[in-house]
DNA sequence: CTTGGCTCAGTGGCCTAGCCAATAGGACAA
DNA sequence: TTGTCCTATTGGCTAGGCCACTGAGCCAAG
């Protein structure tokens, strides 16, 4: 029941604020990369927190690559400010960004499940087929096999040895999330799902690159038909 | 001619070494998601450090999304700490990495070349020529097209209008830049290169998704043929 | 027995005040 | 012109302290 409840009512931290405001400074004072921002003392007395903070604040911004904190000299913007950041957030109150998730997992997952025939260790092997057994039992279960799914394509991506990818996989994993729960809820689509994922699993056991990319194309595909862009062709 | 100069002998701030054993701490001891860490006053302790470096620290691995402070109550361990945090470092320092890099590549811009063959507009395909005409300008004026490649792709990735698939670029940015120092030092390569962009350029403008991801894969596949990976086959 | 309010100990949030350390740029000597 | 040194500026970090929030236990009202 408690399904859709108020979003926890999240509590912001002063440096949040601080952080918040900077960068927006940065943007709406056209800053570009190399410019300096105020003295910490300076800064830190105008926005009216504690060094501290502002310190706090300036650690954020640059975890996310916003400034540089240079001892003794200043603190400068860095290139790509606007760009990285905030896209994350952008995409995420996009209504229409179903599509671009299917793309995106298309381009990465294709190539993933190539690598994977390519690479497969036994043991990889076996958690692939540790995933696929879960999620058969699941949905003999009545579910919706929601987590095998997951498992699924986790082991494939692991499968696949690729720090890189994986790192990528991951940044977009709860988009991902998302379709999936969207996919799996429609009537007969755990199945088909599971029989897609099959017809990966063997294609990888084979060691065929290509007919494992195939198979991993035909199932997001699949995956991406889903009622909510069935309206908009 | 400043290329590549000192790696700039970065600079670690007390932040990111408390930063850093925390998160080994946290692997080390195997913490799971829910797990709660020693209170400020104890954890600055006994690492030696004042509450308010702590708090950096901390501040700094919330942004990255492994912990979770909880104001009067404590600090926990997020789901997803060990793989998204310090596989960048691990890439960063690992030796082979290019080929990760390639594969990767590989990965997205084919699907950007298709994306964008299918998608252009008639603005994109003018800031895909004009990355174009700098290129061949910079190479006939005896450059290597460092930054003429830099544009291509940008313009390439602008035109397949996915903000998601922008934003992974976006990501491997810094990494894809050393490929591209390392593939354009090479002789011949600029102009190679020039010509690889050109097939691609033309099977976008001619609209064709097949023939874009057949030409962007034929390119990266050429400026992965670099000497650093030619020994080990 | 359940519910709501109260208290209190533990914990993070933030501040003030201050000294240390790095940097850049100018003064000055060679 | 070049190299060295000095110094003002600026960030790095600490210490110590008060306030605010959370959760658990207790207790009285329903």
């Amino acid at each position: 029941m408690s399904e859709s409840f108020p979003p926890r009512l999240l509590r912001t931290r002063l440096y949040e604020q601080v952080a918040g405001q900077i960068s927006s400074w940065i943007s709406d004072n056209g800053l570009a990369a190399g410019d300096k921002l105020p003295p910490e003392r300076e800064l830190a007395q105008r926005l009216g927190v504690s060094r501290a903070t502002l310190s706090q604040a300036l650690v954020a911004l640059e975890v996310v690559g916003v400034v540089e904190v240079r001892h003794g000299d200043g603190t400068v913007v860095t290139a790509r400010h606007q760009q990285s950041t905030r896209i994350v957030e952008a995409i995420r109150r996009h209504a229409d960004r179903l599509p671009e998730v299917i793309e995106t997992r298309d381009a990465l997952e294709t190539k993933i499940a190539a690598l994977a025939a390519a690479r497969r260790t036994d043991d990889d092997l076996a958690r692939i087929d540790d995933a696929l057994a879960f999620m058969e039992a699941d949905i003999e279960a009545g579910g919706r096999g929601v987590e095998g799914d997951e498992r699924f394509h986790g082991a494939v991506t692991a499968a696949s040895h690729s720090l890189l990818l994986a790192r990528l996989m991951d940044e977009i994993g709860d988009l991902v999330k998302e379709t999936r729960l969207e996919s799996l809820g429609q009537p007969g689509r755990p199945q088909d799902s599971l029989a897609g994922h099959r017809a990966i699993a063997e294609a990888i056991r084979a060691g065929d690159p290509d007919a494992a990319a195939a198979a991993m194309h035909a199932h997001v595909e699949m995956v991406s038909d889903v009622a909510l862009l069935r309206e908009a062709p």
